[in-house]
DNA sequence: AATGAATGAGGATTCATTCAT
DNA sequence: AATGAATGAATCCTCATTCAT
């Protein structure tokens, strides 16, 4: 039992960093809908239900308030294609005994579509990382060239490690991985306007079909 | 006989137009610098040597300067890639005896390179059409749109028409040609900060050789 | 039996006057350094190691604050000076046999000295009393006049005093000590940011030879 | 006769600055009665009578218009005291032939008489220069350092060339220097609140009699 | 008594746009 | 056509103060 002058109230850091979440949520939305410079404090503050001081007690500006969406946003498609590729090996992909492309193939496949997926799932997402920020001036531009930088050096490291595994990769690994993020980040900002019914599984299988295979098929 | 406010020389509407030009060549070069936002009208004013007020008489608002600008840019460069092609059937490609994949493989890397070339050229326009209509809100994204939808009907009606002509693409015309635009934009927009020594017909071979051959070389 | 709430212990008026002390030494540093205005509530509860909201238990708003602060060094002043002169008739000063001009000089001196001490040995003080005040208002202007006129009171009685004991006083006694009041807070003010290695004492000695003897010597 | 497209309008720099002095005339006004924080340029524009986005058409801040009004003002004492101490040679006071002290008295009820009435004309401006700038932060301060050193070199100068002129001066020349400057300026600062009808020459008299002579009277 | 989250009035500044000349 | 002064809506951010706990 503790002393009755430590009991103090419950707010505590949980209540504080849901406070903060919701505030993000409600930026995400707005900041999504009507753009960076449209945004207002007030109109966050709105949307979240709170009075607009109160952004201020939660982050220290509204630059850094979208910086933090970034943040949170790429770790949440991070996380997203991370969960995807362990699948894949919890599902017994032949990925050792296989002398074949499968692992190249597999891994195209899964993270392109993972990648597909979670923008679809959550189209303000595809706003906030892949359209403002490059309008928005250098101090976004940074953050954003880090993101990119992060998953072109992951898939790279893929591409160059398939390659040590005897797979042939018919161009540098680096610009290969750069092509594709530039592809699939245009793919996944282009499906917002598009009314293709087309499904992520069906793009990325196009994707994954044209740079590995090309579009002349095998004679 | 005129009012003697009135006399000066009838301004031609050339002279009209020269203006307006002077204007727009000053806009895009503060708008691609400073970015939409940041760019006052006092800015392209001053860049252009007149007083700021006078811009509201060639333009009724910030907003049609930028998309009297759009407008410009894509002109230009739907010019330039038709130049280009116009070049290749001049050179005698050989379009029509061609039992061989020569035309749209001669095509694409023409098109492609002329576009990069274009934007190489004019960085400019790279952040005025890739960068900041995204992040402008729907008025410019719809107006970008277009841009975007015209140049992919361009590259699907020459797909088709290979297909037509017996050449085999693995994959739906639209597809390929709405891919092809995002590869490229993409491509013309991270060159801006990249500092590859790479030339546009590089790139596009690269573009062309995955996009036609895929990773996989030729067994 | 009193409610859980209520248990505590009953605060006596002691705690809540030393905890009301605490935040007017905090808010005197705070004010002192950073000026009225760009003080804020939250900076001094900070410097106390308080929560800022309880701030508001024991003053009803800043201005409050400020003017707690004022009567505290208003009385701390006066009862410096007042020590000083009591140790001056302690010490035999001879005011009563004296039919020389003694007392007033000596009176003068100690006054100028004990003052000039004071806002030596504390120079948040001087910002308090003699800086702050004058800008922030009618509100903190009237309190300052006040404290103002209570010295000059002293003074002037004190003077009146002398004159009446038989020493001459070459001018109307108010208007002397109006003076003196003025000069004095200046010097110490002018103290602050100048770095003369005088002491309080040379200074006071200075004030004082020219306000008896004034510049030209006696012949 | 001038071409017709050269006749333009005559709004020119004579306008620009007269309207840049009411602005000025108007902040003055209402810094002077409100204080520097408590005035808004709102404020200010209403009192001169126009919208408040144009102060800033020719002030870039408000710090920047406190800053020229400070300059403004010191440049307009300045000249008055000047004024008055040129009328004083013209009206050939003694300042050669004089071996006594002539000179440096009638400099002193000059200069003290100056800038009293110039103060006593324009309560405003003691606001301004007098009270605002110390409570204003550092910014303020070391312009109205500069003000007052430029003020206390002249008076200082003043005296040693009476020194060497042989007028004996019972202290070191910038002490006396500093000492007049703070007494006459804190004296015309407290006159603002007090209602004597002593005028400013009676007061020029009593410093200059006090500084001089001193209380005692000459045995 | 204590905490710190919540509120919202307030203010400087920017800038597109209009307008008198 | 040209100029640049004038207007005022808009918005970020601060911070005194209140209040639920």
């Amino acid at each position: 039992m503790t002393s009755p002058t430590r009991r103090r109230r419950a707010v505590s850091d949980e209540d504080k960093s849901q406070r903060r979440d919701e505030i993000m949520a409600a930026a995400k939305e707005v900041f999504a809908r009507k753009g960076f410079h449209a945004t207002t404090i007030a109109d966050i503050a709105k949307r979240a239900g709170l009075a607009y001081g109160l952004v201020y007690w939660y982050f220290d500006s509204k630059d850094e308030l979208f910086h933090a969406l970034m943040a949170v946003e790429e770790s949440a498609l991070r996380n997203h294609v991370a969960a995807a590729l362990a699948q894949l090996s919890k599902l017994g992909v032949p990925a050792e005994k296989s002398g074949q492309e499968t692992p190249l193939r597999a891994f195209l496949q899964s993270s392109v579509q993972a990648t597909l997926e979670f923008f679809e799932a959550d189209k303000a997402t595809v706003k906030l990382l892949l359209r403002d920020p490059y309008a928005l001036g250098e101090r976004f531009e940074k953050h954003l060239g880090g993101i990119y930088e992060r998953f072109i050096d992951d898939i790279e490291t893929f591409i160059v490690a398939a390659q040590e595994r005897g797979e042939v990769v018919a161009a540098p690994p680096r610009m290969v991985a750069y092509t594709l993020a530039a592809l699939v980040g245009q793919l996944a900002h282009r499906r917002l306007s598009t009314n293709d019914d087309v499904t992520a599984a069906q793009v990325a299988d196009f994707v994954v079909a044209l740079v590995l295979d090309g579009l002349r098929p095998r004679v």
